[in-house]
DNA sequence: CTGAAAGCGCTTACAG
DNA sequence: CTGAAAGCGCTTACAG
């Protein structure tokens, strides 16, 4: 058989096949197609004429390889899309990628693991920056993407010194909702936190679920506690997982009267798992979350939160990324403020849980670490 | 200034450097990246070594052209991403299509408008094929995927014949909840539905809320109905439209005493609506909604819904672009069917409102037009 | 206003 | 096991 004969019938045109039905020049064609007022108008009709009768389009990928641009934004994600999509947190995170997307003309590429491996990920995608969203630990990522010469901007990431990040308060923000829970009275507190993605050999400060951790730690001191007095659980951020892991805390004795969730996503699962418990939230058990996402709002009793600004960290880390890709300054850092918000998800607890009954507030102490102070 | 040197200087690095410091061809440094079988180990750990050194690694673009795959999955979107990503529709989907991702070790990128184009959007992607989302009219944009030769799927769209398609039983779902509402006594029934992406010559048939509303007919057809006893109002696919156009609906006297909302998101919005304008759910008007998002089991009351398999058909779409990338053969059309959830938030009326009082259940006719039967 | 040519950086069939 | 060469398809500086 003629294969390649049959192949070059059914080939694709290239702008060289429209320059000869034209009878112009592969420079003309495109022209036509980029930048119309280097041909006459008549010319110009021609070519595409020609174009639209062999079903010729310019494909991107030689424009891509000539103009090292591929006007599309990366976003490296922690896990594969399908956990990634569970939560809504990213549907919000996404919109405010998605105005940067929206005003530049790009479009968004979600990189998931490439069988376990960011690094691959990074080394494969084509885009033209990476926002690299809740990386836990450097364990290679970043040399890659240094190696690769993309811009880059960390987010919710544990982001080495001198690296682009946007963060929020995270140590703040805990803070403030374990103290509001200890200035109504609870004392036996649980916390429900992340697991790390992956093992790691050393989380660090910068880790965001570390500054949450040491902000919950502030508020304990402040009232003569510490972490030896909560009970801490880390699992994976799912609805599901924060539902089973609820049911294995409430199995506990003495029962905690507050759970401090450190992110809304399992703070919902928490409330499932409670509701089918028969406890009473917020009468036999506090619930607090992380994030506010939306659908806090939407819970019963509505979810008392640590409010952070979403769609604005995606549309700062966009931001950072297109004044990178046009080579502009930067700021290096964008720290963003968390609010708490009250609901009726957490009231003080039932009895008073220590000797000496509810706590009186007083001023907090200074926190055991300098934070970042709010304005 | 030297603008060049400095320029060279700071250039990326190349295979050819590479080769060049490791003291062999570009042929074996791209073998040591690709095909570590077709060097010597030695050989092998001095280019990688070399590479470490002058911090190369392969760009796709050289790859892309070459091979010509980019190993990415494209999803044109009907709306600039901020707007889709509110709807927790496309998080459930792409959730869906990201199985196929892991799969096959692909990333997925989000394609909107082009500056309102669809047409450039198609254009300028650099992806293997398309999951085309709620197209509701072809105004170019197939013909330019037709053009690009690259493989493509409609999903939610008004698929010409013979095009790939994955779609739901829109018109029977839509009848089955209509008929529900019906056989409840309700005859005062608003429809909410979704305003079309454009002004488009002729919607048809094949248009997804096209086909739901004649499900609504078919049902009251049945019982001797027609859509002149209706009213249907159509606003943009958003919580606040939702919202903002029951208020409008419930202005209207007299009062309809059940809303068949033709997507979950706007149905939220619907009951937050009538929470405010202090009409009781299902006391005073029934609500229905179109999708079952995990969010209508969260709404008080819980909705009752039309479910589709919103996670499958995601999953469908992404296998028959793969199947069409391979050059396999492939199913052109798939149609996945709804069930109609029951939940709170529908109930009988308050007081019969037609002179005959309450409906009397009866075996339904045949509708107007021949759909799609369920086995 | 148009054409010939170089070059973006890779991969792989082919020859050694 | 390795090297020289062709080619993927475009864009644009340069010469006419």
């Amino acid at each position: 058989m003629t294969a390649k004969d049959a192949h070059a019938a059914r080939r694709r045109p290239t702008s060289r096949d429209v320059a000869a039905a034209a009878g112009v020049s592969r420079s003309a064609v495109s022209f036509a197609f980029n930048d119309p007022t280097r041909v006459s108008t008549a010319t110009r009709e021609r070519i595409l004429a020609a174009a639209r009768e062999l079903k010729y389009t310019p494909p991107p990928s030689g424009r891509t390889l000539r103009n090292g641009r591929t006007q599309s934004l990366g976003v490296l994600l922690p896990h594969d899309i399908p956990k990634v999509m569970e939560n809504p947190y990213y549907a919000r995170f996404l919109m405010g990628l998605g105005q940067v997307c929206t005003r530049e003309g790009m479009s968004l590429q979600l990189i998931p693991p490439l069988g376990d491996s960011l690094v691959k990920a990074v080394r494969h995608a084509a885009v033209d920056g990476f926002v690299v969203c809740g990386l836990d630990t450097d364990r290679g990522e970043i040399a890659e993407l240094t190696r690769r010469a993309l811009p880059y901007v960390l987010v919710d990431s544990d982001a080495p010194e001198g690296a682009p990040s946007v963060d929020i308060d995270d140590r703040d923000g805990a803070r403030d909702v374990t103290q509001h829970l200890l200035e109504l009275g609870h004392r036996r507190i649980a916390v429900l936190s992340v697991e790390p993605r992956s093992d790691r050999p050393a989380p660090t400060y910068r880790d965001p679920l570390v500054r949450r951790i040491a902000g919950i730690e502030d508020a304990l001191a402040a009232v003569g506690l510490s972490r030896r007095d909560i009970t801490v659980a880390e699992v994976p951020c799912t609805r599901m997982d924060g539902y089973r892991a609820t049911q294995a805390i409430m199995a506990t004795r003495p029962r905690p009267t507050a759970l401090v969730v450190l992110a809304d996503l399992m703070a919902f699962g928490a409330i499932d798992a409670l509701h089918d418990l028969g406890l009473d939230v917020p009468g036999d058990v506090s619930v607090t979350g992380f994030d506010d996402l939306p659908e806090a709002q939407w819970t019963r009793p509505r979810l008392t939160t640590v409010r952070q600004p979403i769609v604005a960290k995606g549309r700062i880390a966009g931001d950072f990324l297109i004044s990178a890709i046009r080579g502009e300054d930067q700021h290096q850092h964008q720290l963003l403020q968390t609010v708490l918000i009250t609901r009726e998800s957490s009231k003080p607890p039932a009895e008073p849980v220590t000797p000496d009954g509810r706590y009186q507030p007083s001023v907090p102490q200074s926190p055991a670490r300098p934070v970042p102070s709010r304005t």
